[in-house]
DNA sequence: AAGAAAATCATAATGCGTTATAGTTTATTG
DNA sequence: CAATAAACTATAACGCATTATGATTTTCTT
């Protein structure tokens, strides 16, 4: 690599680094880009010009940040498919709510801007995440093999992200959030799991319905 | 009404009708407030005055102006669940699909900004639009006594907007929209619906899933 | 080592939602 | 019929993402 491409690396690190510490640092406010200049100590532009616009930065943290933690996590493979629902939604939820405050900014920044490019590789990026979880529980059979995964893993998608909207953008608990997650996933797939799983599924979902809130 | 409030109120109407007819002539750009203040006639403090933000305008032009139609369409109640579905999917792609570019605004308008209460109020709104179209049909007998409506419509309301993410902001075609929608709750409902009806819907999602795009 | 190319820097400017200020008109009220 | 209060207007300002400009430094090429 020549030494131009090194101390690029070494300013989009410096960025990134400045980002994520900005995030946990603040706990809400001054995400701006100056900020964010001023401490990776490089000037108001260069994070333009390395990464084209605010929201790429916080993609790219997400990227190697928070969905690694998910996609990785072992213990979600469990046998049955109520226990991988609920096990994905308390690991979704805590990290969301972990770091609300920074979520609460991606979700406003991703969908204000109008650079659809973004945008699209923010959602191909999800859709992808839950379809390689999906076609692991395929391949276990604990999915049905006719069961199209990538049309389910978009809806998947979709109602992680309503779910993200409605309790996070709205400060519930993280519990409320996760009980969201855990209906969608569950609505989702109680009418395409095996038969032997529905009715478990179902009763889940009414025992959710019960609780207040 | 006293003289003041029929004064607002014809304020509020300028603004309310600017608003529509910049969305229908622009076919995007120049929506700034200051551009819909002065088609209203009004300064460009005045629409804040009444109605608090931009979001406020755009969520007031939703609810009078588009969810009207879809709420008193009554060919909407059919006899089986899946005509439903197939029926609703169709009408919201078209209100979407046809004001397009309003909603975009719309979205990234809504979400973007930081004020809570209007979120909160665009969401309630989806939510209970839902829940009535759901009640209905429970009390005709198309869906289960036992679905918990409220439930359902949260997520029915989060995967309609999750497809006008995906498919209006990155530019789909009617079509294209049409089909996510159906599919989202083509899923959502598989589950809970009464077993007569899950092989159909089941059916008309591998349907779907057959179809290139 | 010298010139070309790339990337950065400091700084200014633009656009837009929103808020603040101060003055003016107009309905209400006693 | 004044005095008060509400609502407006015009205008300026703020915050922040983003873009433009022109100078400067540094790497690459030959």
């Amino acid at each position: 690599m020549s030494v131009r491409e090194a101390q690029k690396n070494t300013r989009r690190r410096a960025i990134l680094d400045a980002a994520r510490s900005l995030i946990l640092d603040g706990k809400e406010r001054d995400f701006s880009m100056l900020t964010l200049a001023e401490k990776a100590g490089v000037s108001l532009v260069t994070p333009y010009n390395l990464f084209g616009s605010k929201s790429s930065i916080l993609l790219e943290i997400v990227r190697e940040d928070i969905y690694d933690r998910i996609v990785h996590v072992e213990a979600l493979v469990s046998e049955s498919l109520a226990e991988w629902v609920a096990a994905l939604s308390a690991t979704l939820a805590e990290v969301y709510y972990k770091n609300r405050h920074f979520y609460r900014r991606m979700i406003v920044t991703l969908v204000a801007q109008q650079n659809a490019d973004t945008q699209r590789a923010s959602l191909e990026f999800s859709y992808r995440t839950f379809e390689n979880a999906l076609s692991h529980l395929q391949e276990r059979g604990i999915l049905p093999a006719t069961v199209p995964v990538d049309l389910l893993a978009r809806q998947c998608a979709h109602s992680v992200s309503g779910s993200l909207q409605q309790r996070l953008m709205q400060r519930g608990t993280e519990e409320l959030l996760r009980r969201e997650i855990e209906l969608g996933l569950l609505f989702l797939l109680a009418g395409i799991c095996a038969d032997k799983d529905r009715q478990v599924l179902r009763d889940r979902i009414n025992e959710l319905a019960r609780l207040p809130g």
